[in-house]
Parts: structure tokens; C-alpha cells; sequence
DNA sequence: GTTCCTGCAAATCCTTTGCAAGTTC
DNA sequence: GAACTTGCAAAGGATTTGCAGGAAC
């Protein structure tokens, strides 16, 4: 029962295999079904043990690999976030930046038109031709904020 | 040689290792000294080259463990990008966030008081607290795009 | 049957740690 | 001399690669 997103992304996916003249199988399938379906930032680790819970005999490896796939098929993306590698759907999400709890490392999204927009007359400025950027704001959720939470490591 | 603000950063230094009961050494002082005269965002191996250059028996592992020492000290500051570590001097900068260049990999640096402003509203809104930010932007800079280079790798 | 996949083990890459020898205080 | 440093080699963690057996087409 995936929605319609997950369906079309899907499909994104299979015809992505057919261009390259790629197999589908078992693994590949959980991994992918597992990957879509979230809507978490997942690490390696996250992933494979959730589509470890569906076949056991799913191997990092293949984890490793699909996730090159997806991101080829424009299906993922990777997110570095102080050391820690994260992945999270890709197609037809509007851009957007993260907000990372340092204390319970929840990650919030929020994007910003006119911070885009000052980006570009930036860039245009020095002549630079913008191809992307990510903007990664660290401290401390409201949660964990109230609670006086003291955060594992401060990031200016 | 030294400018005003390397001797200043040389003293942190210094009573950086008196209040935390350490001894100088020469490959310190090296490692350092290099390291506070350039204004380049040096990898590790920068690093390491440029002060044997000066000091040929300098270790790597003494590259990372000074640049812990710097980072302790508030000199120094570990930058991320697309899986590649660097550091660049922190002390007494403005702050400020990077434009990459994906072809010749240039680092150029750019600051607006106008984004931050954007983004204290914005966290504000979802209660975050703000402790530090990464803005990267991706892309070409002048000169790589009006060659037409290539760019190894697009990155959104 | 050929080509692609998979998991394992081994190989890499980057960074940290254990240790014996050398330095600093 | 006690405490700290250093470089090397070994250990770690994350990711990639080589390979033999298995699955898809």
C-alpha cells in the first residue's frame, strides 16, 4: 500500500533499472519499498536494519548500493551532518534546509524563498552560478530547549 | 614575521597550553605557525606538507592531534564539505559561510546579515534555538563558469 | 547461457589510539 | 625525574571492491 508518491517514485526506479539495463530483485525491492516509505533521514544503519525486519538476509552491501542507485535516479539524496551520513527522499520534495537538535538530533526541515533569493544576488554578485548548497542550522529544538537539555557539543 | 593578529593567536596558544598544563614543542610551533599564516581552508595534508616543508620529521598524527589542540582553543574550525574535512582560522573572523566551486574547488567566502536575520526568524517561529549554521553553496565560480568547465560533480 | 546481484571477506580511506623512546619542565 | 610529546604501527569506523555462487532475463 504505498501512496501514490511512493508509486510514482517507484516506477521512477524500475524504468531508472531498464535504462541501465539493471535486474530488479527481493533486495533490492525491500530496500527501495523501505527507503520510500520513510520519512525519516535515515542513516546506513536505519535502513538496513528496517529492511532487515522484512528479510533478514539483507546485507549492508546491498544497502551501500541501492542507495548509490537511488540517488543516480534522482530518488535520494545524501545529507552530512557533522560527521554523520543521512539519506532522505529526493523526487518532488521542494527544496529545503534542516534544523539539527544538538541535544535529541531531531532534524526539522523549513525552507526560506527569500533566503534563496538573497543566495542568488550573492552569487550573482561574484559571478558564481549557484548548482546547489545545503544549509544545515545546528542548537537546540524547542523540546529540548525548555528542558535546559544540555546539548553533547555546541556547533557555532 | 607574524602579522599582528598571528601573535595574538600564538598567545592563545600559549596560555592555552599553560592553563591546560601542556608543553610546547617544536612541531607544535610549527604545525601552528603554518597553520595561523595561512589564510587558505587547509586539509590535513596541506597541513601536514606545508609544515614539513619546514620540518620534515613533522607526523601526521601530530597534524591531527595540534589541530585538535587549535580547535580547543578556539583558533581553529573543522569545515565538512561534500565529504572532504578542512580547517580554516576562527579566530576573531567574522563569521562567515562558504561558496565551493565543483570544478576548480575554490573556496570563496561570503556573509550576509540579511540571511541570518531570515534564519533567527525562522527558528524563532519553531522555537529552536540557534547555536551555529553551515550554508554551503555549490557551484561555479567566475572564472570555471565562463571557461565552460565541466563540473566533476553537480551537487544540488 | 549470459549478464547482473548478493553477501562475505578483504581492501581502502581517514582518523584515533597504544606504546616505547625522546623532550620539556 | 615526572609528565607530556612524538612518530610509528596497529586499531577503528565507514564505505568500496573482488570474487564465487546464485538469480534474473
Amino acid at each position: 500500500m504505498g501512496s501514490a508518491v511512493s508509486r510514482e517514485e517507484k516506477q521512477i526506479f524500475a524504468a531508472y533499472l531498464t535504462t541501465h539495463r539493471l535486474k530488479r530483485s527481493e533486495q533490492r525491492e525491500v530496500i527501495v519499498d523501505t527507503f520510500l516509505r520513510s520519512d525519516r533521514h535515515l542513516s546506513v544503519d536505519d535502513l538496513l536494519r528496517l529492511a532487515q525486519k522484512r528479510r533478514p538476509d539483507v546485507g549492508r552491501t546491498t544497502v551501500y548500493r541501492t542507495l548509490k542507485l537511488l540517488q543516480a535516479a534522482g530518488l535520494a539524496q545524501e545529507l552530512d551532518l557533522q560527521g554523520e551520513t543521512r539519506f532522505e527522499r529526493e523526487y518532488k520534495r521542494e527544496h529545503h534546509d534542516h534544523f539539527i537538535c544538538n541535544s535529541c538530533h531531531a532534524i526539522f526541515e523549513f525552507s526560506s524563498p527569500d533566503i534563496e533569493r538573497l543566495q542568488d544576488e550573492i552569487a550573482a554578485d561574484i559571478g558564481f552560478v549557484i548548482e546547489g548548497h545545503r544549509h544545515h542550522i545546528f542548537g537546540l529544538c524547542r523540546r529540548c530547549a525548555s528542558k535546559g537539555t544540555p546539548r553533547e557539543e555546541a556547533r557555532r
